[in-house]
RNA sequence: CGGGAUGUAGCGUAGCCCGGUUAUCGCGCCUGGUUUGGGACCAGGAGGUCGCAAGUUCGAAUCUUGCCAUCCCGACCA
């Protein structure tokens, strides 16, 4: 039994931890704050992902790939975006190695060979998608441009933990160009809502749309759109991002369009991503400690059945029987495996793919054959019950659907519950520190005041909700006159 | 990068303080058999540069120094 997890109230980052590791998730790499992808997650990813792609292409975009090294010339075009980033750039300086004439057997970099310009490993690819559109429009006509790439990019993070923050991470990032600023706006929150659909509807975690404030704004935009998520220990985490760049990229890589009346201007701009944070995300709204709690329409595996035997003649008999099941459920467009190794005995299956959130499990014995029914159980509730063979594949279609919604609404309970509103500075601290969760309290808009509260609360400001209701208030912390509440969360 | 902890077989560990035969135990793994409705049992077997590198010593898992990695708490961040 080396596989028990750790529970999330003995500690909830081991418990985290024990989840990605011996979910077979991911992996901790000998690369120093890089993760290996394992199979189970990174089938996890593609269903992520590939859902994800149908809807940025139903969107009208297309995709494209660009280079992963950035001319140091380039990056530091765009003075924000670098500056924002400078501090956790990999760069690239030599081109070649060779053998140590010291140390037989060693490789050294050889000082002979380095570059004439550092290339700069992208931690974000606005710079050299810009230089590229500067060659790609020159007219009205070449706008929009709708693109989106699917890459990893390198963020040099002084602590790294799996998914949630690795030094490199798969995304996909889009970027796209605009005539106008009415339609740039409205691409970012365009794609802001294909973000809050697809981690809703597919991955089941309930979020909250809103725009970032000036300090949490990403380098180089005008807005910062996100979409932000609750975990179970009550710290909010921002699941995907959406920004309208305005002209300021257009401005520096001098990106111009000649507009119908025959007069230049700068295109406008939006960048929106998403990345394998959102397996984190995904992992800490649901689980519990018996590990892993996948939704059902992005689940690696939906459906697992464990054979029953009892005595080597039961077996052709429940292999036979199961084979008709996995036909239907296959045709139904179920994804299912027929657990019917001999190395391991049922109970240690069932641990093994409660462990992996497999949705539904279904066994089958002789007993079940007689009565032509199986046993059913569900990964969310772990509620069991004998279901009927005839229509059985239907049957866990609709259950699939279910545990679905009940994952959702379980998540969404918890979220709504756990925003909280204050009206004092005490009663705000209380609330963080007893019960965490947001906390939506009134604030006076600036900078400063936004900054003391977190370096007294470590709370920052998640985001402006773009539905928040208007009203006048005193700032948490100042006293000073507000005119809408924001919400504030310790985060990851 | 600052503070704390850890690193012994695939995993979890004993041994380290106080250096001394062949490095302990459990799980897992392999072979054979019996099994199978919630993490099976019996018998036999394989598996170790004790994180890496130097140093001290007749002798290092154990002492010293450096490095690497991981975890926790900060700063930074999607």
């Amino acid at each position: 039994m080396s596989k028990e997890i750790t529970t999330r109230e003995a500690d909830y980052s081991q418990w985290y931890n024990d989840l990605v590791i011996k979910g077979e998730l991911a992996d901790h790499s000998s690369v120093r704050g890089c993760m290996v992808i394992k199979p189970y997650g990174y089938a996890l990813w593609e269903n992520m992902r590939d859902q994800l792609d149908k809807m940025f292409k139903a969107t009208g975009h297309v995709n494209a790939y660009f280079p992963l090294f950035v001319p140091k010339s380039l990056f530091e075009a765009e003075e924000k975006n670098a500056e924002g980033f400078a501090k956790e750039c990999a760069v690239v300086t030599h081109y070649r190695l060779k053998n140590d004439p010291n140390n037989k057997g060693k490789l050294i970099v050889d000082p002979e060979a380095k570059l004439e310009e550092e290339l700069v490993i992208r931690p974000t690819s606005e710079a050299i998608i810009w230089n590229t559109y500067k060659g790609w429009i020159q007219s009205y006509r070449d706008l929009p441009l709708l693109i989106n790439q699917w890459a990893n990019v390198v963020r040099w993070e002084m602590r790294t933990r799996l998914f949630l923050r690795t030094a490199e991470f798969l995304w996909q990032e889009g970027h796209t160009a605009h005539a106008t600023k009415e339609e740039a706006i409205e691409e970012t929150t365009k794609m802001l809502d294909v973000y809050a659909e697809f981690v809703e509807h597919y991955m089941a975690v309930p979020v909250i749309k809103g725009v970032k404030t000036p300090n949490e704004r990403f380098a180089g935009a005008e807005d910062t759109y996100c979409i932000e998520a609750l975990m179970q220990d009550g710290k909010a985490l921002q699941a995907g991002t959406s920004h309208f760049l305005g002209q300021n990229f257009a401005k520096a890589f001098d990106v111009q369009f000649l507009n119908k009346e025959n007069k230049k201007e700068f295109v406008w701009a939006t960048s929106w991503g998403v990345s394998t944070r959102l397996i984190g995300a995904l992992i800490m709204a649901h689980s519990d400690d018996q590990g892993l709690i996948m939704p059902p329409r992005i689940a690696p595996l939906q459906v697992v059945i464990v054979p029953i035997y009892k005595g080597e003649e039961s077996k052709p008999i429940i292999d036979d029987k199961v084979a008709l099941l996995t036909r239907d459920l296959k045709a139904l467009g179920i994804s299912v495996k027929y657990d019917n190794s001999e190395n391991a005995r049922p109970g240690w299956k069932f641990a093994e793919y409660e462990l992996k959130g497999v949705p539904v499990r279904v066994a089958m014995g002789l007993r079940d054959i007689e009565n032509n029914v199986v046993e059913l159980a569900r990964r969310d509730t772990k509620e069991k019950s004998t279901v009927s063979f005839e229509g059985l594949a239907l049957h866990i279609l609709q259950l699939l659907e279910e545990i679905q919604q009940q994952i959702f609404n379980k998540a969404l309970a918890f979220r709504n519950e756990n925003i909280r509103e204050a009206n004092t500075w005490d009663e705000f601290v209380e609330i963080l520190d007893a019960k965490a969760g947001f906390v939506s309290a009134h604030w006076d808009g600036t900078s400063e005041t936004e900054d003391k509260i977190k370096e007294q609360t470590k709370a920052t400001i998640r985001c402006i909700p773009l539905d928040n209701k208007q009203e006048n208030g005193k700032c948490i912390l100042t006293g000073n006159p507000s005119t809408q509440r924001v919400l504030f969360a310790r985060a990851y």
